[in-house]
DNA sequence: TCGGCATGCGACCGATCAGTCATATGACCG
DNA sequence: CGGTCATATGACTGATCGGTCGCATGCCGA
């Protein structure tokens, strides 16, 4: 938690901080993120920073935990409840792109749970992230599975699978699309435009179909041809 | 590439000096694993490493483009292009079940290549791994599109979204089956022998039902009930 | 026995980091 | 004015890192 100072900073010197801070943690490990270094980029001599946060990690947890999910619930929005499942989810896994491509810091941020490190305060952190998205995700599916939209054998194991391809799968697809590494995306703000919210809707058509119906087709597989 | 003296190290030392290296770098990030602390524990002065690699990035190719490979190779052999395209999916996904419990460490490795990282030189190495393995998942899926057994609108969009269920998916999965973090596994020898063969080709039969069929179960979605 | 060469080795270097601390500043109060 | 208190600030500490360098060691051929 920052300490009380921080929360009587003045507006633009507060924004900065997190805003450089931010940007350090989108496109650095927790390891290789400098706090030295953002505190030279949002010009805030160091000595300062510590009478805003506890240490590194304070800073992290901060962003992490509060910064990053109240920009993209302002974002994303709430789920609306109708509408059949698919079309629903469908629709969920779109503002999620929408999301990626419009504030890939802010996404790239949310996912650095996946991360892996060798400090298990950082795990700890991680890994009630993760926990917390997987809730979340597993609460939607649960409607699915309730209205009969959707059939798992084992919800848990689905829920985790689903996740990985509506996070790191999709950002993986959509990368290929724009040509580009993650970093260049981060660093650029031409290059995400290039995929447009008809091809991003598209995309996230195609993985939800994947996710409803698999590459099978039900249908005998022809033997091979002699 | 590690210098001629490395090919002439008895093979003890050899042996001592890639193992820590490996455990190093399987449980650590590249930027936080350490080349003076591979050096402590593989009690060789930092100094002689420096005599068989030109740096920490050349010990890490090193284990990322040759050990690991040729470690997982003898361990998983080549698939058999016998039986019908989804039963020898299935193989292909236990045998790397099998794989990731039996040398965790090893599996970790090779999954390191989708780790971030700020180093581009690091990047470029881990982008060239993904895209090496990409090819090589998209080969078995195209023999599967050409018997009429797998269905997809975009086989590249396609590879990547099983990618992700394959790898770090299922990882996930078995983890939570352990109910143990990554950390805990690389570390102890009996956790990982929780997973018996059974569960095990159960859990890669569940994913590659999904990666079937999916989720949805074609019949119509039940309305929400008043 | 000697000389040269590959290798072993660990002290050392410069850089960077997270985090601290003593001092400076300046707003507000009496 | 004088005093107090929150805050600003950057020099400093101690640790670690990747990488180098120069000396020590020991093998091999003459």
């Amino acid at each position: 938690m920052p300490k009380s100072t921080f929360f009587r900073l003045p507006e633009e010197r507060r924004a900065r901080l997190v805003h450089e801070a931010i940007a350090e943690f989108a496109d650095r490990t927790y390891a290789e993120a400098s706090l030295s270094q953002i505190a030279r980029r949002a010009n805030i001599p160091k000595g300062s920073v510590y009478q805003y946060f506890e240490d590194k990690l304070d800073l992290y947890r901060w962003l992490l935990t509060e910064e990053a999910p109240r920009l993209k619930r302002a974002f994303v929005g709430m789920p609306s409840p109708e509408g059949d499942f698919w079309t629903r989810f469908d629709d969920f896994v779109e503002r999620g792109m929408a999301f990626l491509v419009e504030h890939p810091r802010l996404a790239r941020l949310s996912a650095a749970a996946a991360d892996p490190t060798a400090n298990p305060e950082v795990r700890g952190l991680h890994k009630a992230i993760c926990e917390a998205g997987l809730q979340e995700l597993r609460a939607v599916l649960e409607v699915g599975a309730e209205r009969g939209a959707l059939h798992a054998p084992d919800l848990d194991v689905a829920t985790r699978l689903v996740a990985t391809i509506i996070g790191p799968g999709l950002t993986d697809v959509v990368l290929q699309e724009l040509g580009a590494e993650l970093h260049e995306v981060l660093a650029s703000d031409s290059l995400r435009k290039r995929l447009g919210p008809k091809r991003r809707r598209a995309l996230a058509h195609q993985a939800v179909d994947f996710i409803r119906k698999g590459l099978g087709s039900g249908k005998p597989e022809r033997r091979k041809e002699t």
